[in-house]
DNA sequence: GGAGCGTCAAAGGGAAAGCCTTTGGTTGGT
DNA sequence: ACCAACCAAAGGCTTTCCCTTTGACGCTCC
């Protein structure tokens, strides 16, 4: 059985007859006939009978139409549903993100997003930048902002912001110069994101960092958020960094602290990815258009408004 | 888009692979794969990612995949309900049949379907013989019990009871030898079937053999129902015809009518009749079946049963 | 009652689709 | 680094699809 069978059958009862059926549907007579005929003889039964002036419904065709029409609207439907995930006008878009991404930043991409195509669901996943990564390249989400390095080669990534790794402490003489790794390895340590520990790109940077110096970073607190280290670096727990991303704007960031870069920087850099080779859907092309344009926005303003170095 | 690439592609979610899909539905797996492409390319998006390992669907192919299911499923219905038809387990079986047939005897061809078949509809219609007879002709009804004789060539007919008209009177004397068209015209007549006038053929049987005897028949009652005719002859308000056939078994035949066949017998005959060349539907053959069946025991059991003949 | 119109079926041919097998390229795992 | 699984590409064969032409049948209008 075919969809076109169907809807041919279904123009030959709405039009009284296989010529006219076949004239509107821009056929000729002989081609809609056989098709007619073919799910006939697939069905084991006559639809119609041909009486010589116009058809007649046979009691298998009058229960197969009611059928019919609603397979072939079925039909159309599930072909709107793809063109309406197509057109901006439904479906969700998946944007993963790393878990210490700014959420002003977060709100702002969605809510730009969202005004313009208030019929797409927007679903924000991911706390970590490789499983960002890992969830990209295997395909179950299309799209994310990152924090690199990444390793996965199927990955087409864009950096949009350069940052680097500061080092923040509530005391402002331990961010004078020389800002060191020996530094932050002595003093009392405050790690974030313990959960993935050496998965986080970050983190990883760091301690190669510490032990291609010859010393060790052994946190004396782990957690998860940035802020919560960043909050306890500001009651004097012990120091901590903190990209500086996360400075800018300096939405919720502590007073009391204060941060500095590396003598030799920890760079990070903030990338959009997608998979190599895999078509984006509008949807997720256009959050990520967005998501681009916020960070780079955010680039050219970072010099004036970061948080106070020493 | 076809229901094949639909099928196949809610195969390929199923299975997780192409391979496996294909395998499933005894195909190639490059066939399948190119329905999958096609069906992309009709509907302008990715429905999946090919990720080395397994398949994983795009936000397109997730909107896609419960209307396809949908619309498979319905296409399954629609070829069900036609089933159900063919085999007995649905749909309506339609009779046509002329307008005084006796209602014992539609009872009991319908009952006995009904016991048969119990998940088939029966319709019973019609009023009159030649209208029936055009309606099996046409189309709209596959089959129909009438009173011959009928014109139409298009027709299968098939006698299956012979009759004749009888003389009905509520004074034995009217139905002594000799019992003539003639009598019939004198007396105070009594005709059913009003509204179809000469189109009835038993009516048109008696016009003729009027005019070949040179008398008018002038009906001084002209009533719908043979029965409200003989209700009526058997109150004495005039004498009226009655077909044979209705005076079998005596249902409902009144107590103080005679009746008598004319000596020059007007003969009628009952005849199942189908549409030429056209194939009857299960459910129509079976009904039409009973009906051959009732009516022949009828036809044997006749001679024991008659009413009273003067 | 025959000419003309409309409708469907049948036949023949050309284009396209569907399916197969083989082969090559990636990805993941051992 | 090799092996297994999987998908895509290519070439060839068969079937389907669609067309045009033709014939048969029924209806209508002279």
């Amino acid at each position: 059985m075919t969809l076109q069978q169907l809807q041919h059958f279904l123009a030959a009862i709405e039009h009284g007859s296989f010529s006219a059926a076949a004239d509107a549907l821009h056929l000729a007579q002989p081609s809609l006939s056989e098709q007619v005929r073919r799910l006939e003889a697939e069905l084991g039964t006559a639809l119609f009978v041909r009486t010589g002036r116009r058809l007649v419904l046979t009691e298998a065709g009058r229960a197969l139409r009611p059928e019919a029409e609603r397979t072939v609207a079925a039909a159309a439907r599930a072909a709107a549903s793809v063109a309406d995930v197509r057109e901006l006008r439904g479906g969700t878009a998946t944007l993963g993100i790393f878990g210490d991404a700014p959420p002003w930043l977060v709100g702002n991409v969605v809510a730009a997003f969202r005004r313009r195509h208030p019929d797409v669901r927007v679903r924000v996943v991911g706390v970590n930048s490789s499983e960002v990564a890992e969830a990209v390249s295997e395909g179950r989400i299309e799209a994310g902002i990152v924090l690199l390095p990444v390793d996965d080669a199927a990955l087409d990534v864009r950096p949009v912001l350069r940052s680097q790794l500061l080092y923040a402490s509530a005391d402002p003489r331990r961010v004078r110069p020389p800002v060191t790794i020996e530094r932050l390895a002595a003093g009392p340590l405050i790690l974030p994101d313990a959960r993935f520990g050496a998965a986080d790109p970050t983190q990883r940077a760091l301690l190669e960092r510490a032990q291609r110096a010859g010393v060790r970073l052994e946190p004396h607190v782990e957690v998860e958020q940035p802020q919560t280290a960043l909050e306890l670096a500001a009651r004097g727990v012990g120091d901590t960094v903190v990209s500086e991303a996360l400075t800018l704007r300096r939405a919720g960031f502590p007073r009391a602290l204060h941060v500095a870069p590396f003598d030799e920087p920890i760079e990070e850099a903030l990338a959009v990815i997608s998979r190599r080779a895999a078509p984006l859907s509008p949807a997720s092309r256009e959050l990520l258009a967005l998501a681009e344009q916020q960070l780079g926005r955010l680039g050219q303003a970072a010099v004036g408004e970061r948080a106070p170095v020493a």
